[in-house]
DNA sequence: TAGGCGTGGGC
DNA sequence: TGCCCAAGCCT
């Protein structure tokens, strides 16, 4: 027990003299920090930043954010990712304030039945807003930990999650899990990095595993790696007489839920002008109508996301009449849209093919 | 349970 | 360039 107050209390002293000034380390207020948790999760401080400070302006209190329709939560969330972060913030504001009263859940257990919140942040949200003893094991954890004790159980197996859970459990400082649980996180983000972590100056360097070992760049260890699929994406871009266009809300199961984008041809491999006039989904728009069709990129265009890789093409359909179901251009910023449409639509502003609508 | 889910930065 | 990683969670 000595040892591990002396793990702690090293800890919580070097973070006090070097952490950061982040403005969620203000409060306590839980729907704050649920808020940043959410934000944060899989996403570096500096990308979530200026989206944290937008959510708690635009939506003050858990009401604010619970009265809003999804459309306007996706909205805010836009660029960010993992956009099923921000249906699930919407689905739980909602329960806290139809089910709860508006009262944030104040108890681990209670915390990890939200929607979109695990292990992870319910203990973050139960130790930094109610002193709750509960470990936070995120990825600078694993890190640390698996470097210090050398721990070489992968961080993404059944066996390595529950092993490092009892380590970090076993190490929390009890009298202060707050500041403990955001000490460690820190360390590992500014101290134990991924890449050229600090030893030189680590308060640990004396007693760490990996270091003495030379085994820094084994540690943690990760197994498998994911299999990235290729797919091939056809978007119609189209533009009336009086500067309409249209999009489609992504319905279902996939990537980018709910969000929306112009009318979209999946393709086996990449296709002409030939092949797309032919496909049925053009068919139903087009068919019979005057259309000039041009290809705005000759070279597809590649949009990485984690698990695919989308070869995209988008083609220029001018029609020289009105048709239903259109969205004015000036209009898109209202709807939620994935990047790779709204870098599209920020690329398209800048040439003659828009500017000759103005 | 393993695979799906974004985006951006670093080297 | 290509790959890894980032305050994970859901199904």
């Amino acid at each position: 027990m000595h040892q591990t107050t002396t793990f702690s209390n090293a800890l919580i002293h070097w973070y006090l003299r070097n952490k950061r000034d982040l403005p969620w380390r203000k409060t306590t207020n839980p729907y704050h920090i649920w808020l940043s948790e959410i934000i944060l999760q899989q996403t570096r401080v500096e990308q979530g930043y200026d989206y944290y400070l937008r959510f708690i302006m635009q939506f003050p209190t858990v009401f604010d954010l619970a009265n809003s329709p999804e459309q306007e939560v996706l909205n805010l969330w836009q660029g960010l990712g993992y956009y099923s972060r921000a249906r699930n913030l919407h689905f739980s504001a909602k329960y806290i304030v139809e089910e709860l009263n508006g009262v944030f859940p104040s108890t681990y257990d209670e915390i990890l039945k939200l929607k979109g919140v695990g292990d992870y942040t319910a203990s973050a949200i139960a130790s930094i807003c109610f002193n709750e003893p509960t470990a936070v094991v995120d990825g600078n954890v694993y890190r640390g930990l698996s470097r210090y004790f050398g721990i070489s159980t992968p961080i993404n197996s059944t066996k390595g999650i529950k092993e490092f859970k009892i380590l970090a459990q076993f190490l929390i400082n009890h009298s202060n899990p707050a500041t403990h649980n955001q000490a460690i996180m820190e360390f590992g983000a500014r101290m134990c990095k991924p890449q050229n972590p600090l030893c030189t100056e680590c308060p640990f360097n004396e007693s760490c595993f990996a270091l003495a070992k030379n085994k820094i760049k084994e540690l943690p260890v990760k197994e498998k790696k994911i299999k990235i699929k290729k797919r091939h994406f056809n978007y119609l871009v189209l533009f009336t007489p009086k500067n309409k266009t249209i999009i489609n809300q992504r319905i279902g199961k996939g990537i980018w839920q709910n969000l929306y984008e112009f009318p979209l041809i999946e393709s086996k491999k990449k296709i002409d002008e030939i092949e797309l006039i032919e496909h049925n989904t053009f068919k139903e728009l087009f068919e019979n109508k005057n259309t000039i069709i041009r290809l705005f990129n000759t070279e597809e265009k590649v949009h990485k996301l984690s698990h695919q890789h989308l070869y995209t093409q988008f083609w220029i359909v001018k029609i020289d009449a009105e048709i239903s179901n259109t969205t004015d251009w000036n209009k898109l910023e209202e709807f939620p849209i994935p990047r790779l449409i709204d870098n599209f639509i920020n690329e398209i502003k800048q040439t003659e093919i828009f500017s000759t609508f103005e």
